[in-house]
DNA sequence: AAACTGATTGTTGTT
DNA sequence: AACAACAATCAGTTT
């Protein structure tokens, strides 16, 4: 709930060191107590209308370069499949796969995120419209 | 500070 | 241009 910030002005501190020297998997921020869905949310709401008009673009989750590396070879197999057919398999395979074979897709994931650290400097930078 | 919710990211194909 | 399911990740709000 992106409400107006006016108490908390956004106690976050920078992460401690730029390098990521363990690079804790998951144990920090991400944590949300139930992270999967109890049954099924696909909640299908629509709105792709970004809040922020120049808001820089974040960085792809592993996920995400999986599907840009893998959709293409899913959808050879499965040209009858449609779009959520795909999704679903796509799911499934990751789901299904070891961290070892995320890897490649992982390390891609925390390259962007580089990226989107200095997009987001240069977001906080330009004050200019 | 920790936890949680919301919004965002990319893909294809159709309207 | 927008939305459909999928998973991950961040940013901001809340307690």
């Amino acid at each position: 709930m992106p409400r107006a910030a006016a108490s908390t002005t956004t106690a976050r501190s920078k992460k401690a060191a730029a390098s990521p020297v363990a690079a804790a998997p998951k144990a920090s921020r991400g944590k949300k107590a139930a992270v999967e869905p109890a049954g099924k949310i696909t909640k299908t709401k629509g709105k792709r209308t970004k809040k922020d008009p120049r808001a820089p673009k974040r960085a792809l989750s592993a996920y995400m370069f999986f599907s840009q590396a893998k959709r293409a070879e899913v959808r050879e197999k499965n040209p009858n499949a449609s779009f959520g057919s795909i999704g679903k398999m796509l799911g499934d395979m990751w789901k299904g796969m070891s961290e070892a074979d995320k890897i490649p897709y992982v390390k891609l994931a925390e390259k962007d995120k580089v990226r989107y650290d200095a997009a987001k400097e240069a977001y906080a930078g330009d004050a200019s419209d």
